[in-house]
DNA sequence: ACAGACATTAACGTTGACGTAAACGTAAAA
DNA sequence: TTTTACGTTTACGTCAACGTTAATGTCTGT
C-alpha cells in the first residue's frame, strides 16, 4: 500500500492529478488510513498507468476514458451475473447478449483508432528515419571535405 | 490555390484553427488574393497535414511543434548554404557539422519518442485484440446456451 | 515536544487550443 | 442590383486539465 507522493512518482503524474482523476471518478485508491490519508495497492497503480496510456497514446479526454471504463465496470457486472442463478432465465440471456453486443461495438471502435494511429505512427516513424539517414550522409561527405 | 474554406475541408481543421496556427507561426499560406484572401498550395496542405499529425501521434503542443519545424527550417537554410560557394571556407564547414549533428539528436530523440509510442500502441492493441476475442467467445457461449 | 515533511479539502488561477460574435469587405449568383 | 455566401480582423468567451495557494491536520526524527 503506497502513499500518494509513491504513487505520483512512481507513475510520474502529480498528487493534483491524481486526486483530479479521483474526483472524476477514474480512479479510486483501495483504501484510506486511519486519518485519511490515501493508499493504493499494485494494482491501484497498474490502473492509473492504464489511464495515463489511453490518455497519451490515445489522445482521448478524460471524459472519454471515463465513458470506455464505466463500460468495462458494466461488463465486470455482466461476468459476475453471469455466474448468478438468474442466468436460467432466457430473457436474461437477451439482455447479456445485448451488452455483449454493445461492449464489443464500442472496444472494436476503440481498436480501430488505434490501429489507425499505428498505421500513421509507423509512417511518421519512416519519415524521421528517411531524414536521419540523410543527415548521416551529408554529414559524411562534410568529414570527408574537410579532411581533404 | 485554394481557398481557406477548402483547405479547412481537405485537413479536417477550422478556420478559426488554420488562422490560429498561422498567428503562431505554424503554417502560412503562400499567398493571398489582391483583396487579402489567404490561398493555400497543394504544397501548404501536405504541410498542414503534417502538423496535424504530428499533434494527433505525437501528442505535442503546437509551441514543441513549432520548435522541431523552427529546426527544420535552419535545415533548409543550411541546405542552400552548402550551396553557396561559401563552403570553401574551412571554419564554415565546421559550423556546419556542429548544426547538422544538433538536427540529428533532436530528429532522434523525436524518433525514438515515436518508437516508444509505437511500441505501447502495439501492446494496446493486443491487450484490445484479448478482450475482443474474448467478449466472442462469451457470446457464442450465450447464443449456444439459448439454443438449447 | 516540536520542527519539518508529509497529508487533507476548498477554492480560485492559469494555460492551451480553439469557439463565437461583431463589424466589415468581397465575389458570385439570381 | 441586391441578396447570399464567402472572406477579413479584432476581441472576448469557453472548456479541459490541471497549478497554486490557503488553512489545516498528521507522522517522523531528534
Amino acid at each position: 500500500m503506497y502513499q500518494i507522493e509513491e504513487v505520483a512518482k512512481k507513475t510520474n503524474l502529480t498528487k493534483r492529478a491524481l486526486r483530479y482523476y479521483e474526483e472524476l471518478g477514474l480512479v479510486s485508491p483501495s483504501g484510506r488510513t486511519e486519518s485519511g490519508y490515501r493508499l493504493y495497492t499494485d494494482e491501484d497503480v497498474t490502473h492509473i498507468l492504464h489511464v495515463k496510456n489511453t490518455r497519451d497514446l490515445l489522445g482521448a479526454s478524460l471524459q472519454e476514458i471515463k465513458e470506455i471504463m464505466d463500460l468495462g465496470k458494466r461488463y465486470e457486472l455482466l461476468k459476475q451475473d453471469y455466474f448468478s442463478d438468474k442466468h436460467a432465465n432466457d430473457q436474461h440471456v437477451g439482455e447479456k447478449l445485448r451488452l455483449l453486443t454493445e461492449l464489443e461495438v464500442t472496444l472494436r471502435a476503440q481498436r480501430d483508432v488505434l490501429q489507425e494511429k499505428l498505421n500513421k505512427l509507423t509512417e511518421m516513424l519512416q519519415g524521421y528515419d528517411e531524414k536521419l539517414t540523410r543527415i548521416t550522409n551529408k554529414k559524411r561527405e562534410l568529414e570527408k571535405e574537410s579532411k581533404e
